[in-house]
DNA sequence: TTAATTCATTTCGCACCCGTATTATTACAT
DNA sequence: ATGTAATAATACGGGTGCGAAATGAATTAA
């Protein structure tokens, strides 16, 4: 993968956060970010107790972030048919779309000089 | 500058975010992430007006960050002595070492693979 | 069937962040 | 000197996130 110096480093994440910040469409909590990458990067399914444990925090900031991004329509819930007690977190397009774009971003800052 | 895929962007900014929560030593928000790091990666002098007017954010939230900050050690205000009403925002040992150990956890995660 | 367990959610109290509006201090123009 | 402008800080009200604890729903064990 890239190899990037300390400062090309403090460089591109400032950018990115300035354009998150500035830019100020929605503004997702750390956590909820974290929330929102680990489930569209990393292979599923995904539960309320299962990001809780690997987030290392409590389940209700779990739950609410669900709220909060399902209201943006960046994940959605799904009750668990096999066992009706677990809420599966699901992929939407429009989330999607979103971390996609993201991407671009992160990388078009990295390729900036 | 490092080159980076779109997968590979969105893979380090994951896991440098989840290093961010997972750890939870100090939670800065996302604007005062953006403070620090401006302050810290752009020639001075800072003044509140300035940083309000370039991350476009309201002057109060440029002194609640630096009551929050500043009590972290991570920067410091100083009264400018040209004019007197302008609050010089200054950079710490403390502070500058933990950008830089900020940087060491990004370029480490990007050249993980 | 009943009790205990395991999920997610809700409730509660606390703390923080935000923007608007106001205040206090300093500089500048007249 | 006086008034105006500019700067940062503060007061206030609203919104939101947090963890702990209580609640509700579904499963499993006895």
């Amino acid at each position: 993968m890239a190899n990037l110096s300390n400062r090309e480093a403090l460089e591109l994440w400032h950018s990115v956060i300035m354009n998150q910040v500035t830019g100020g469409a929605n503004d997702l909590s750390m956590r909820q970010f974290a929330i929102l990458f680990t489930v569209y990067l990393e292979p599923g399914p995904h539960t309320v107790r299962g990001l809780a444990a690997k987030l290392n925090v409590t389940k209700p900031v779990i739950t609410r972030a669900l709220d909060a991004m399902g209201q943006l329509d960046l994940l959605a819930r799904k009750r668990d048919p096999r066992d009706r007690r677990n809420v599966l977190i699901q992929r939407t397009v429009a989330g999607a779309l979103y971390v996609e774009n993201y991407g671009d971003l992160i990388s078009k800052n990295a390729g900036l000089n």
